[in-house]
DNA sequence: ACGATTCTGGATCATTCGTTCCAAAATGAG
DNA sequence: CTCATTTTGGAACGAATGATCCAGAATCGT
């Protein structure tokens, strides 16, 4: 097997910037050229090896899923003290708020930004967001069996409205606010759990 | 005083469709052509009436929040039954999600797409959002005050909790879910005022 | 050295962007 | 009618869009 010159940058690296990029930046705004200028590849490496903007930004958004959202997931799915991960979770978007950065969520940001006129991507973030109820749900209904949530309250619904929060808090995390509203915010949404 | 052909438009119906165009296409993908396409105005008459893109896009927000957001503030302020006005105010952005035009809210969907690079605008959406905010605290001191609200409960926190959750239901509004899903979410949302 | 593979960036593509200029048509008041 | 004003849309602007082509340099295995 004759083989050239090595890939001189890590795929996964550069999709990890790519993430980033558009995390902080959007997705139709900033240009290609504003894009290869933050990945460090030239233009028509990043053509090969991704194909087109769209094609890298649904790649992205599996990273984002395996690296960001994961994180989340996991902490829910711990066994132990499922209220005290209930909160731990929720602390974590408190965090993606008080982010200087202002980036917000890229899966909420997305779904803002394509509307409803791409569906293969539409799908994409609904399954997305369906994997951080799940998460909710699965830490909620431990919380009730071991009596830590008020046996009125239904792990379903608070499931749905701990999503419904989080993007909130993201999509309020791209204006710069107070770290102190943000927390305010936070701990008035803790209040479903008691 | 001499004076020419009349204005064959009146500026605030135009201004009324452009917000609605803006609302459900958003303000960076479709471009002036689409626009035009849909306020039923010569393209020149745009630019005279309202100035660039951005201007027109601006005295839309303004009239969102004087046409749409002021609707939902106004219910909050009515004197009787604070925590039933809470209510309705949390069924109203209910009624956003549930719209088939999938729009969400179009405050919540600038600020996402906007992020920080438009201080102006940036400025002009908090500001907005803090007139609901502002609504929620209201009508929760009353119901505090009344005995409707649990003493352990903090209004200036379950203020910007419901802000927050708001601005989620517009968000996940846009993506077209079962009503039964967004009815739940909403219910888990109204868990905070009990 | 040779062939294979990859990286890079300039040139180029058609398209679209927001915006401005302009000229013709329309319609009012004096 | 005349003049002033407004509407309309075609033409054009420079800039930017996403994407492709291509040539040259780089770097591997053989």
């Amino acid at each position: 097997m004759r083989a050239g010159r090595p890939k001189a940058f890590e795929q996964s690296e550069v999709l990890e910037k790519a993430m980033h990029f558009f995390w902080e930046r959007g997705y139709c705004k900033p240009g290609i050229a504003e894009l290869v200028g933050h990945l460090g590849i030239g233009r028509q490496s990043l053509y090969d090896t991704f194909g087109s903007k769209r094609d890298l930004f649904i790649k992205c958004i599996y990273h984002y899923r395996a690296t960001q959202l994961s994180t989340v997931i996991r902490i829910l799915k711990e066994a132990s003290d499922p209220l005290g991960r209930l909160k731990e979770a929720v602390r974590f978007f408190e965090a993606l708020a008080l982010d200087k950065s202002a980036r917000g969520c890229l899966v909420a940001n997305a779904i803002v930004e394509f509307g409803t006129d791409d569906p293969e991507i539409c799908a994409l973030l609904d399954e997305t967001l369906a994997l951080l109820e799940g998460g909710y749900l699965d830490a909620l209904r431990r919380a009730k069996r071991l009596g830590q949530l008020p046996p009125t309250k239904k792990p379903a619904h608070i499931a749905k409205a701990l999503t419904n929060a989080s993007i909130g808090m993201a999509v309020t995390g791209r204006l710069s606010k107070d770290a102190a509203e943000i927390r305010a915010a936070c701990a008035g949404t803790l209040a479903m759990l008691g």
